[in-house]
RNA sequence: GCCGAAGUGGUGGAAUUGGUAGACGCGCUGGACUCAAAAUCCAGUGGGCGCAAGCCCGUGUGGGUUCGACUCCCACCUUCGGCACCA
């Protein structure tokens, strides 16, 4: 509690009342008047709300209140994000029903989201593990399965053996390819699982025309979905009718094709390996299966592999190459199989090497002595040694080798992503049910809308086994066939959480809505979210998922169809670390706790100070120790406006009064500016300058003129984004009218914003040797005169005569001498 | 290895995008108030030299372009993110 200054802990509590009882945050659809859906990640219900929370949603909230005091008719709303491993494992280890623990941790969560005094509008709430949510979630699952875009498959997939689920590619991170969430590295496992096909999408999600998202993102993205076209052609085995199609980007090199690779795993090795070359094969195939569960960090960068026994003829020029078997060849990416041209290929010319297999030159470097090359050559050239293609150069001959394959019947144009189709299946308890049954008769069957929500039974052991809980709840399992009427078993996984956060945004529109995932007369008004804040840490994630998800919704006729793209404008706030410089853990004892900090120094205080630290895209450690300024500043400005003057002075003169307004108005157009600019902490910084400046002319007399009751007037509104409460508590007692954030944001003219006289420096020869007053917009002639009469510029001049003499208007004069 | 971001006082960070480097804070020093402290207020605070006027140095390092560079170009160093046998 400070010794001194204002009692921010009744005025907090009782503006917030005070907002709660009158409804100012609510909002609803104003035909006619500008929309701003201003939308902040939801936070995911962990139990603690720690101060980096605050950093994401004080400042996100920052600027919904000020697009509302900018005229906009702003939603901004909140939920939480409920299902998903934590909460089990939590649960788990606790013994709660993860139910219990969630709605537990979001009791205690929304308690202080609400302390923080944001203008969430609370009748808006979502809860992902609601059936009322849930519900529109398997909904939607429905949808995508109806229109194709979800289906089942057998297929190897990445498995966390500590979280005991598979994951999604993108939740496999790190060079050890670990979990993203416990960091246990993953291993392989060949399941039935249900898979969104978001490789459909692949191209349309590299368009991000009509966003403004920061490059980041964008390139995140798309190194992410990593498209890359070439030329998919078939390889004849020799002495065999058997062939394998390979992929490659670089058709131009294909006549430098000196051997080719096959994945361990690929289908065809067991056929075209000989007799003498089994053993050998067999034995890597058993070790490069097994280096997929072993540790990968102990996986040697060295390209090994083994001779099969077989050749392979290349179509170009019919020359017969020896087909290997190498783990540098993934079955997971193009064909799992490839040509190799060890003369212009970093990895192939590693293997060549090490097998003495031969390297020959076809592109020729720039500046090529016609010498074989000590280097794998990768860039483009002039193809030479390739027979009739020889003299073409890279680009040209890319597309005549592909012309031919595909005249000649063996080959075509192909485009390949590194993007894979999302796998969605969990084999867990604390998600949201995947609507599918299975039928003995039917086969797979999708629940029927009218039955859904397909619901969680309570009574489950949620034991992490491996497999899902729910396969052991024979109450939930078995059900009849919505066909046949037969028996039939429920699909016991569920889905992704990134499921339910892909569509979010949509919901908040009409929480309650039962007739569809929302209101279609309130996503006509209030779509698409024009402003989202959030972590980085998504890019690839959920924000690609969403925007997969507004695509395909647009294609099934369920948004508008002119919106592809779900929010427009994105800025990701930087991350907090702890007074440490290291990332806030329990673990570590570094986690900042909001509540001492607010009992310390107030809401508003915490709020201002957290805008204030830095750039919001910048984050940084969190520091107590220069916390102190904030509640400083807004202390003085409550002396500023509520304490009677000290000194009693004299009625301001034209030449002060001008001067209060000045201040006034630049103080306008600099927050202004900021705000708009996500530069919070300048916007800060200004304030503090205004008020600073305001203290020095203050006297009673003063206070009495009508230029400083504009300026204090200014400032509440100016301030009222950043410190709400006590914002509203100086609006009230300077006698306007209730509220604060109500009122239309300031406006400034620029003409008194500008200062009557500026301190004109001048440089000799680039550096600065004088300074004088001078009057704004000054004629160049009179600034030159007075530059040079300059003592100190004379001196430097030393009588010689300036040979050129820059004046740059109401910046600087510097002499050339 | 590839892609991206960033290196500024004791410290968090500013700098109108090529025009006074260090705004605004924190800290520190001195002063006022006080019996004293806390709080508050006032003044100072990049480094060095100087009584002063002033001079020299200074934005990771080294070059360059320019009347003028934290800002642009080239090379390098460091830190942090992302991706990584993607054919």
């Amino acid at each position: 509690m400070a010794e001194s200054g204002y009692d921010f802990v009744s005025i907090e509590s009782r503006w917030r009342a005070r907002w709660d009882e009158t409804g100012v945050y609510k909002s609803a659809v104003e035909e006619g008047r500008p929309k701003h859906y201003a939308l902040t990640m939801l936070p995911y219900t962990s139990g603690d709300l720690h101060i980096g929370h605050w950093y994401a949603m004080a400042p996100s909230d920052a600027r919904a209140r000020w697009m509302r005091m900018k005229g906009y008719n702003v939603l901004f709303p909140i939920g939480f994000d409920a299902f998903g491993l934590p909460a089990e494992n939590a649960a788990i280890e606790r013994g709660i029903h993860p139910a219990k623990w969630t709605m537990e941790n979001i009791e205690k969560m929304r308690r202080h989201l609400k302390r923080m005094g944001a203008m969430f509008d609370w009748d808006r709430e979502i809860i992902t593990c609601e059936p009322d949510y849930y519900k529109w979630t398997q909904w939607l699952f429905l949808q995508f399965y109806r229109h194709g875009l979800a289906y089942r498959k057998k297929a190897p997939v990445d498995w966390c053996p500590r979280c005991n689920t598979t994951l999604a590619r993108e939740q496999v991170w790190g060079d050890d390819r670990h979990c993203e969430r416990c960091d246990t590295p993953v291993v392989k496992k060949d399941l039935d699982q249900w898979l969104f096909r978001i490789t459909k999408y692949a191209d349309s999600l590299l368009n991000f025309s009509g966003l403004d998202w920061p490059d980041r993102v964008e390139t995140m993205q798309t190194n992410w979905i990593g498209r890359s076209e070439g030329v998919e052609f078939e390889m004849t085995v020799k002495g065999s009718g058997a062939s394998f199609r390979v992929f490659t980007t670089r058709a131009d090199t294909i006549f430098g094709v000196t051997f080719a690779v096959l994945a361990p795993e690929h289908p065809l090795v067991d056929a075209i390996t000989t007799k003498a070359q089994a053993a050998d094969v067999a034995s890597y195939r058993e070790k490069a299966g097994r280096q997929s569960e072993i540790d990968r960090l102990s996986l040697d960068k060295d390209r090994d592999g083994v001779f099969t026994g077989a050749y392979a003829i290349n179509p170009m020029n019919d020359a017969e190459v020896p087909i290997y078997i190498a783990d540098y060849v993934l079955t997971t990416y193009g064909t799992g199989a490839i040509m190799a041209v060890p003369g212009h290929d970093e990895r192939d010319f590693g293997f060549a090497k090490r097998y003495g297999l031969p390297v020959s030159t076809v592109i020729a470097p720039p500046d090529w002595d016609g010498r074989a090359l000590q280097h794998p050559y990768e860039g483009k050239g002039t193809l030479v040694n390739s027979g009739r293609f020889s003299g073409t150069p890279s680009d040209p001959a890319k597309t005549a080798v592909a012309e031919e394959l595909e005249a000649r019947g063996i080959g075509e144009r192909k485009v390949n992503y590194r993007l894979h189709d999302w796998l969605i299946s969990r084999q867990r308890y604390w998600g949201c049910p995947i609507p599918i049954i299975y039928c003995a008769d039917c086969g797979v069957v999708p629940v029927p809308e009218r039955d859904l929500p397909v619901t969680l039974p309570e009574d489950a052991e949620f034991l992490p086994t491996g497999e899902s809980p729910l396969k052991h709840h024979d109450g939930f399992l078995h059900t009849t066939c919505p066909v046949c009427r037969g028996t039939a078993q429920r699909e016991t996984d569920t889905m992704d959480t990134f499921m339910c956060s892909s569509w979010y945004q949509y919901r908040y529109l009409s929480p309650h809505f039962a007739a569809g995932p929302f209101d279609p007369d309130e996503g006509a008004y209030w779509l698409p979210v024009d402003q989202y804040t959030g972590g980085i840490e998504h890019a690839t994630m959920h924000l690609l998922y969403t925007r997969f998800f507004t695509r395909a919704m647009r294609d099934m006729k369920l948004i508008a169809t002119d919106q592809a793209e779900p929010m427009v404008r994105l800025f990701n706030q930087g991350i907090i670390l702890g007074e440490d410089s290291e990332k806030m853990s329990k673990s570590r004892g570094n986690v900042v706790n909001p509540d001492e900090l607010i009992d310390a120094h107030g809401v508003d205080s915490v709020r201002t100070y957290l805008m204030f630290i830095s750039r919001w895209d910048q984050g940084g450690p969190w520091n107590s120790a220069s916390m102190g300024g904030v509640p400083r500043f807004l202390n003085r400005v409550w002396s500023l406006v509520v304490e009677p003057a000290a000194s009693p002075g004299n009625p301001p003169g034209p030449a002060e009064t001008m001067e209060l307004r000045r201040m006034t108005h630049q103080a306008i157009k600099k927050v202004t500016a900021d705000l708009e600019s996500f530069d919070f902490n300048t916007a800060v910084a200004a304030l503090m300058t205004f008020v600073n400046r305001l203290g020095k002319v203050r006297s009673a007399a003063v206070a009495e003129s009508a230029a400083w009751k504009d300026a204090i007037r200014s400032l509440c509104l100016l301030l009222a984004p950043f410190a709400p409460h006590l914002s509203e508590e100086l609006w009230e007692r300077i006698g306007e009218r209730y509220s604060v954030h109500e009122q239309a944001w300031p406006e400034w003219d620029e003409e008194l914003a500008r200062p009557a006289t500026i301190q004109m420096p001048v440089q000799v020869n680039g550096k600065v040797r004088a300074r004088f007053q001078v009057e704004m917009d000054a004629e160049g002639d009179d600034v030159t005169r007075l530059a040079l009469e300059q003592p100190n510029v004379r001196n430097h001049l030393a009588g010689k005569v300036p040979r050129k003499v820059i004046v740059v208007p109401n910046r600087l004069v510097n002499i050339v001498a």
